[in-house]
DNA sequence: AATCTCCTTGCACGTTTGTGCATCGGGTTT
DNA sequence: AAACCCGATGCACAAACGTGCAAGGAGATT
């Protein structure tokens, strides 16, 4: 498989470590590096890219401590959450808009997760988008596990929610668990008898003892509804349950209304995802968020406790904050 | 003198900021960065520039755990301390190679200093090199120490050297304490004398309790000599003492044999560098050198213990272990 | 052995980026 | 007020860069 070097590591490793080096820490041109290493310069460009992706070579923007940035200090006083915001023009569809948040989102992610570590992951268009674009770190003894049932009546689900999994798995180097049960279930008492099963409960106890959660927000019944919402994982009367109960978004298909509250909210009784009170015992509860439409839903999260650390755009964070 | 902005920070950092989230966070080009901010994209090239320079980015090359690179891995086992070997193509002149080594050695140091420490610096070719290319990183508490004199019998020095020191004050924010005596010392009781005189005193305490210390390595009787030994630094008389010695090299003014001994070197009761029991006692201890004519040097401070850090081009570090 | 598949390479092209230069505007000195 | 200085700006050009594409190679498959 491996070439005959002597030592245990890829040749292309090796020349991209190198490649990095000269390039971002002695500043080199491509062009010189590529004579140095006896290859094209576009070889060293791709080399390049691979470091990058791979994590090679790790970029980072700080903002001087002295001054916290303006809306993120903001954030933090009133909610009592570390966050980050994203800067995009106010004009920016929405598409681009999440594309963006996505992008950051995926590279601080990586300085959240190391080595022996499990991180819970939701699914949906938020999380799609943030697992294409995660940057590679390699860990070890680490897991990543899914935090609610991607099935529904018309689907398994699988394809989508694994791809988003198996991106995680792949970035971290890190085993992956899967969650094949209904996203909600029919029947309260198929869910309890599912849970029996020690397949399904062995996955249930890892995700009690996670160290990270990552999820987006589902917003019902914003202009445009989230993905769990188009795709038939809820009927009408489901809808309508929601609807009557006040609830104005989810995580991991557990709801909540705008003021942080759940009593009463039957359909929460019947979701795959974990309850509040297992999810607020993880210590690090990522949020990310894309586009006013899940204002609301945002300010419910919040409400509830569920967030500590907040990834936003500029446009939604000036919002949160009263203007 | 700042602008009507309502925060403490500077409108250009703030821009700065913005910049170098949007391109290496996400990705955009200049031209749609130029566009967002309401400037002209070579303003934005500016802009990054200025980032990079002042530690708003920070851009780290960092090898995979698993294979510690492999020369790296050689000289920790053999000598017991950290190496980072600068790639460098082997027939690069001396010239090239200082800069590169200095170039990459600048940025690394960033990583090993921070608030509420203090730092001794050594002056010379190659702590002139460095010091060009320092990184900015801010710091609070912090301080740069000079850790010998500069002056000689032609003339004070204090411009050469303080420039060196400037410039690692300028790049961390820290204060700089400079060392207004000779380099050496005609009589030792000058010295003694002067050790009395509490501005003097004041410093050569602060030298007892460094937190890091910088340094490269003189090598007199190498083909090119060191700027010490050019400089005037030492008459005739002294050089054949050391030669007679049998002295190869010197760290600020400190002779030592290749074995890493010391004893009957009398030059160094006339030094005024920090003995090498004050310099053993420093927990970090970050020796640069680049160019083969170094290594006799840099085996007998190896010998000497007085290195915790090295960064060595490759060439030179090849030959360090047994080629 | 022939074929297929998948990965890597260098080329060529269009895009993106760095920088010398002339210009401009605000603040200081004469 | 005039003269001066200094930093910031945009322009224009050359340098540096990313990437689609076709060619080449090393295994795997038939």
């Amino acid at each position: 498989m491996s070439t005959s070097s002597a030592a245990s590591l890829p040749a292309k490793t090796r020349d991209a470590l190198t490649a990095a080096q000269l390039y971002y820490l002695q500043d080199l041109t491509m062009d010189a590096i590529a004579h140095e290493l006896h290859t094209s310069r576009s070889s060293v460009s791709r080399l390049l890219g691979h470091a990058r992706e791979t994590g090679l070579v790790e970029i980072q923007v700080k903002s001087p401590l002295d001054m916290p940035r303006q809306l993120e200090g903001d954030i933090r006083s009133e909610f009592g959450v570390v966050a980050h915001v994203v800067p995009v023009p106010d004009q920016t569809s929405d598409v681009d808009r999440l594309e963006r948040v996505a992008l950051t989102a995926a590279r601080i992610l990586g300085g959240f997760f190391d080595s022996n570590m499990s991180m819970g992951v939701a699914w949906g268009s938020t999380m799609s988008a943030l697992s294409r674009h995660l940057l590679a770190k390699p860990t070890h003894n680490s897991s990543i596990v899914q935090l609610n049932g991607a099935a529904n009546p018309r689907t398994t689900g699988l394809l989508y929610a694994s791809e988003i999994l198996q991106r995680f798995g792949a970035a971290y180097g890190a085993a992956v668990q899967q969650f094949p049960v209904p996203a909600v279930f029919d029947d309260p008492a198929t869910k309890a008898a599912l849970w029996r099963e020690r397949s399904i409960s062995r996955v249930v106890e890892m995700q009690n003892s996670l160290d990270i959660a990552v999820f987006g927000l589902g917003s019902p019944f914003a202009g445009v509804p989230s993905h769990v919402y188009i795709g038939g994982y809820l009927d009408d009367e489901d809808f309508g349950q929601l609807r009557a109960a006040g609830a104005v978004g989810d995580v991991a298909t557990r709801f909540y209304r705008e003021d942080g509250s759940t009593d009463g909210i039957a359909l929460n009784e019947r979701s795959s995802g974990p309850s509040m009170e297992v999810l607020t015992t993880i210590a690090r509860r990522v949020c990310v968020v894309a586009g006013e439409t899940k204002l609301q839903s945002l300010r419910g999260a919040l409400a509830a406790g569920l967030v500590t650390d907040l990834i936003v755009d500029s446009g939604t964070a000036r919002m949160l904050v009263g203007h």
